[in-house]
DNA sequence: TGTATATATGACTATATGGTTATTAAGTCT
DNA sequence: AGACTTAATAACCATATAGTCATATATACA
C-alpha cells in the first residue's frame, strides 16, 4: 500500500525539499553539475549568478541534500549528490510537455 | 539522451511547478484528494485549512495542473489531475527515508 | 608577515506569499 | 424577490526570501 498518509512534520520536511527546486537559479546550478563537478568559480562563470547569491543557493540545495561538497585549497567543489533531481525533474518536464500538448490542441 | 539543458524559461516554468508543491498546506490538500473527489467544503474539513486560504491553494494547485475541478450546482469538486503528484512525493520522501537512515548510523 | 584569492556570512532592500477578515458572486430554496 | 449556502476574490498584514553590497574567514603564496 503505498498511500500512508504524511503527518504535518513530515509534510512539512518533503515541502522543503521541494522548495529548495522551487526557483530557476537553484536548478540553474543542479544543470551546471549535471556534466560533473564544479567548483564555486566555475558554478558562477556557468550561471551568471552572483557570489554571495550563488553561495546561498549552494546551502539552500546542500542543507536538502541535493548535492553535496568537498573542500580543496581555498576551493569548494559541489557535486549532485544523486540523479533523483533529473527523476524529478523530468516528471516535471514530461507534464510541461503533455500540458503544451494539450493547449496545442485547444488552439487547432 | 535525456540530458538537454533546459531554457531560463523552462527552468521557471518548471521551478513554478515545484513551487506549487512546496507548501505544506498544499501537500495536505493532495493527500486529502488522494481518495478521490472532495469538494471545498469536504478539504476545508479534513485540512483544517480557512476557507480562504484553501481556495488560494486550490488555484495554484489548479493552475499548476496537479487538481482538475467540476462545478455542481453551488458547489466545486477537486480531484487529481494524475498520480505524477505522488510519484513525486515517493522520490522526496525515498530521500527522506534515506537521510534519516544515515544519520541514524552516524549517531550509532 | 603581508598579500591575493575563493568562498561564506551578515546586513539590507524589495518582492512574493501565506493567513485572516470582509466582501462578492453564483447557485438553491421557500 | 428574499434568505441561505458555497466558493472565489479583495484588502490587508506579517513573514520569508532572492538579490546585492560589504565584510569575514580561510587557504595559498611571496
Amino acid at each position: 500500500m503505498p498511500g500512508k498518509a504524511l503527518t504535518p512534520d513530515q509534510l512539512l520536511h518533503v515541502a522543503e525539499r521541494f522548495k529548495a527546486l522551487a526557483e530557476p537559479s537553484r536548478l540553474d546550478i543542479l544543470q551546471a553539475l549535471k556534466a560533473g563537478e564544479r567548483n564555486v568559480g566555475e558554478i558562477l562563470e556557468k550561471t551568471g549568478l552572483g557570489q554571495a547569491n550563488a553561495s546561498k543557493h549552494l546551502r539552500v540545495l546542500h542543507a536538502a541534500g541535493f548535492v553535496e561538497r568537498r573542500k580543496e585549497g581555498v576551493s569548494t567543489y559541489y557535486r549532485l549528490a544523486d540523479n533523483d533531481v533529473f527523476k524529478l525533474c523530468e516528471l516535471m518536464c514530461g507534464r510541461l510537455e503533455k500540458e503544451a500538448h494539450t493547449r496545442k490542441k485547444l488552439f487547432a
